[in-house]
RNA sequence: GCACCCGUGGUGAAAUGGAUAUCACGACGGUCUUCGGAACCGUUAUUGGGGGUUCGAAUCCCUCCGGGUGCACCA
């Protein structure tokens, strides 16, 4: 890689110089203008040696000079001291070349060969809303997933639904309130989150809280026959209902953990470490863990409660435990919203002393919150936006901005498709711990700064490509013209680009890499005439604009976005 | 009160301790007899306050101000 290669190239003048080298950092400069690699070497050693930092980069730029790379053009020196480097024609056209040859495996890396990673996320809950949070959880876990398995590692997807507790005895009660029982077939995923909002309202209410509380020990010991098939019921018609969310945000789980059948597990390892150091009874017999005895930013958390049931600590103990048993990994990351980070990190504190083998493979990845301009959403007042809504609303706006281009009518799959990769953009685009504040007229632009700009840039260049053929212009890169231009000097760097992503697990840095590229891409685009059989230059201009197109699918792929040839 | 997170143009965001803080939206003005105008070009305005560390700070430390989340039997 160029980048090593330049690196040695420059610890071999500092150390004709007599300099020690460590480490030496070596970037892209901010602007494309400072040209496509830079170091500050010369800053870091004149101060340890008390030079004057501009001198000493010109005694290392001298040295430099005297040996050549064929893949640096110019070298200069700027600034307070830095040393900039401009790459050469050969080497870009070196670059495009591999990228058109390497299509879509370009930007795999093997830095997580051999490993089995698990990554849970999504994990909504049977009788309530798929709302946009889930689709937030969603979108960023499916993003990692892609990554980690571009980068080489084996990957399940996992999705956790919490199918029971006291969340399903308020539908539940509300359900069996308006004696629905009796014609199930009758009954919609609609149906169970309106009963949820007036369940949850009568929850506040100390004698219908009594009621609820009493059917939710009815419910896990499943002692009522008729309420046991209205429960499977609505349970059903809830997870088929997940089932095509998850279809058309493109993501297909390997593992299934309800939480019926790992709230008991739990409760079992809590209790078997409980006087060991680990767990405590706790006021009214909860069995708790004091986690301020192990770090003061811990406090204690109930792992079960005093009716004996586990709570979410101790179903998620269980849970990392099933999910090894299942799938022998040696990572494993949560997804979850930024507001149960203090519970989380409660619970790691537990899981050291109790599975420690498993607690250092576990990874927590929390996203902000998505916030309505009017405030938060809660399903408890029913003050929610589904995920079905949302969706459904940005598709309604594709379709308008297709009717008014007059561009005839596109398939639902591609309105589909762009309606979600606007969705998942929007979500991506930012730090993954980042509130969005959710103002459904600007998050939703198909302009600029967008999922659909980054489809339309790549439609757009299969579209060239294609009159590229049909004009009989081969692929071509002996004909470089001698300029270098600005997707060239991006598109190499791709793979840097997924090795950051996944050393942060930010997929972010890939969605802002894709939008410089668009713009290069669209700008140059706008000068050049690419399909050109009176150029001789038009065959390496296809190669460019194949380079980008590759650049492109495999990076919004990356992002869990569908690239449509048309739209 | 305690813990964790956050504060960047009018708005939403970006920036492994580096150069003139980068984009988009908005507003205003331009580009098109062209390979896809969901495009391109230009103008516009910003690091909450105060200290400190550093050759160099949006970034690290301290403090104040402002916001969010969580703080025992919900997830």
């Amino acid at each position: 890689m160029i980048a090593e290669k330049l690196t040695t190239y420059i610890q071999a003048a500092l150390k004709e110089l007599a300099i020690e080298t460590d480490e030496i950092a070596l970037e892209h400069p901010t602007l494309l203008s400072h040209g496509d690699y830079s170091t500050n070497c010369a800053m870091v050693y004149a101060q340890r040696s008390g030079e004057n930092p501009r001198q000493l980069a010109e005694k290392i730029v001298e040295r430099l000079s005297e040996k050549k790379l064929n893949e640096v053009s110019k070298i200069e020196i700027v600034g307070p001291g830095f040393i900039n480097f401009h790459l050469s024609r050969d080497f870009f056209t070196n670059a495009i070349e591999v990228i058109d040859e390497t299509g879509e495996a370009f930007g795999t890396n093997k830095i997580l060969n051999g490993e089995k990673v698990v990554i849970e996320y999504t994990d909504p809950n049977p009788f309530k809303e798929f709302h946009i949070g889930h689709l937030m959880s969603n979108t960023i876990g499916e993003s990692l997933s892609r990554i980690v398995a571009f980068s080489g590692a084996e990957v399940r997807r996992a999705c956790y639904q919490g199918d029971v507790g006291v969340h399903v005895a308020k539908t539940m009660w509300a359900l069996l309130k308006e004696g629905v029982a009796e014609n199930l077939s009758e009954l919609t995923v609609k149906d169970l989150a309106r009963a949820y909002t007036q369940g949850s309202r009568a929850y506040d209410e100390l004698d219908t809280k009594k009621e609820i509380d009493a059917l939710n020990k009815v419910l896990y010991e499943k002692s009522d026959k008729k309420i046991n098939a209205l429960y499977e019921h609505g349970r059903k018609i809830s997870l088929e209902y997940f089932e095509q969310i998850y279809k058309k945000l493109g993501t297909q789980f390997d593992f299934y953990f309800l939480e019926s059948e790992t709230g008991g597990f739990g409760k079992e390892i809590v209790e078997e470490f409980l006087g060991k150091g680990v767990f405590e009874k706790g006021e009214g017999g909860a069995i708790v863990f004091r986690g301020e005895q192990y770090d003061p930013t811990l406090h204690t958390r109930v792992f079960v409660n005093a009716q004996g049931l586990p709570t979410y600590e101790a179903k998620e103990l269980g849970l990392a435990k099933k999910k090894y048993e299942l799938y022998p990994y040696t990572k494993s990351i949560v997804v979850t919203g930024n507001e149960i980070n203090d519970y989380f990190r409660v619970l790691l504190g537990a899981m050291k002393l109790v599975f420690p083998e498993l607690a250092e493979k576990t990874v927590h990845i929390s996203h902000g919150m998505l916030r309505l301009p009017t405030g938060k959403m809660s399903s408890r007042t029913g003050d929610v936006i589904t995920g079905e809504g949302l969706l459904g609303d940005i598709a309604e706006k594709v379709i308008e901005k297709v009717n008014t281009d007059a561009r005839g009518v596109l398939s639902e799959n591609i309105i589909n498709h762009v309606s979600v990769a606007a969705l998942k953009y929007s979500v991506l685009r930012q730090g993954t711990g980042k509130d969005i504040i959710f103002d459904f007229e600007k998050s939703l632009s198909f302009e600029g700064d967008s999922g659909p700009y980054l489809q339309y840039s790549y439609a757009r260049a299969l579209s060239v490509i294609a009159k590229a053929h049909t004009e009989a212009i081969d692929l071509l890169f002996m004909s470089a013209p001698e300029e270098v231009n600005e997707v060239e000097r991006l598109l190499y760097r791709f793979p840097e680009v997924v090795t950051s992503a996944l050393k942060e697990y930010s997929p972010q840095y890939i969605a802002t890499y894709l939008i410089e590229i668009a713009r290069a891409f669209n700008a140059y685009y706008a000068e050049h005439k690419i399909v050109d059989a009176t150029d001789l230059t038009s065959g390496y201009k296809v190669a460019l604009t194949q380079a980008f197109a590759t650049v492109m699918k495999n990076g919004l792929s990356l992002l869990g976005i569908e690239t449509p040839e048309k739209m």
